[in-house]
DNA sequence: TTGAATATTGTATAAATTACACTATCAATA
DNA sequence: TATTGATAGTGTAATTTATACAATATTCAA
């Protein structure tokens, strides 16, 4: 094996949260600013950095997400490692690594972790110039994004698909703790891209043992008001 | 963000290539020779290697499988990375690293692929010390491997049991091309870690239209002779 | 009181999965 | 050539799961 065409990657994490407002599916992604011969363009990306030198692939997309989100103690689950050279064909964004790395990059591989979080939870972040918001996955698929993150993100939604089919329980990191069954189904709908039926879906839930009602109807709604149920266990 | 701690990491393909010889599930591991202090040590991992300058992740792993094996245009299938720091904590490992490849190298993130094949294609290697061979999968989970490489067979498995399911298809990858019910059965049940029922399973060949029965039989076997069946499309 | 909006509930049918045991065939050998 | 050993091949009933489908209930607002 020749070594001259050996060299050194950088290597990063990108994180793909996932959040539900009740009706549709949210991603976070930030703002980012870059500085064309004086000339400002603005877009966004996922929050997603550099690791450091011995930290664990794991461990670093935790850091990055609590930095560039303020979320805390988020279960990230890795899906994919994006290694195409061509994911710095885009001068603009290596202007922008650039600038932000202070380092001169070749390429960068990196590796794409989802959450699931509660959308409630506050977004928090150090840095002045960058903003954590949730957009709508519909809405961002018609962006255009930093690097290769429309496909980074595709491939993050067909992972929770597969997850939550094996793993019906990971529905309940994206609802409030007091749901209804209609929110519910509106998520595993759009999640699963299907219109399911309501009455067979009022009995599929109905044998979870882990879907317990409460005492309490939704307030607030100019219609009959939806019983209120929790994630048990 | 700070700069110190941000540094280049290695970055390397392993690829988990699995195979069925009728009865067990094999794998190909590649033999290792280190200089230990004047004494040879011999041992066994994946077929795997650091990736070029420019060349795309999947590209290397393909490029990698045939330099060590000979196999060429097998489709892998990336399944994770493997980012501990500690995957470099053995010191034979780092030994070996520095001999073979004359880097410096610190720590090593590993992208993992997955491919199936025919057992009986032939296995050819362009070095004179490494050699390329199929072994029990079940015998390897009690060897100890290189690097991580236990682990990574482990996930490797874990991945083609998923594929598998979504994708019976794939099954026949690891079949020769005429082969018996009894074989794709034995097949899916040790993918599966299940035992199924002959009957069932007769039942359930039956409605795959791709399982074509031949005009053929088994031959050489010291009982009543199978039928023969191909995939078709 | 009425209308608008959404919640809640059951039954019949079809499809898929599971459990289960005897006969057929062939080669080797007695 | 009769017997034995080894594996191939086959069907039915019961259970479970998935699907299709529509009328009544509740609440708020007009």
């Amino acid at each position: 094996m020749s070594n001259e065409n050996i060299f050194y990657p950088h290597v990063s994490v990108d994180c793909v949260v996932f959040g539900f407002d009740g009706e549709k599916l949210k991603v976070i992604l930030i703002e980012r600013t870059i500085n064309e011969q004086n000339e400002l363009y603005n877009d966004k990306k996922l929050p997603g950095s550099l690791i450091f030198s011995e930290e664990d692939l794991d461990v670093s997309a935790n850091r990055v997400l609590t930095e560039l989100t303020g979320l805390k103690n988020i279960y990230l689950s890795q899906f994919r490692t994006f290694g195409s050279p061509d994911r710095t064909k885009n001068p603009r964004d290596v202007l922008w690594l650039e600038n932000t790395t202070k380092l001169k990059i070749g390429r960068i591989i990196t590796t794409g972790y989802v959450a699931m979080v509660k959308i409630d939870r506050k977004l928090q972040f150090n840095s002045d110039t960058t903003t954590a918001k949730w957009h709508d996955v519909a809405e961002v698929a018609k962006m255009s994004l930093a690097f290769d993150h429309n496909e980074i993100i595709q491939w993050g939604l067909k992972h929770i698909r597969n997850q939550v089919e094996i793993q019906p329980h990971l529905l309940f990191e994206l609802l409030p703790t007091k749901f209804t069954i209609s929110q519910l189904r509106t998520l595993y709908d759009v999640i699963n891209q299907v219109k399911s039926d309501v009455r067979n879906f009022q009995k599929k839930v109905a044998q979870m043992p882990y879907v317990v009602a409460l005492d309490e109807l939704e307030k607030g709604v100019p219609h009959r008001a939806a019983r209120l149920y929790r994630y048990k266990k």
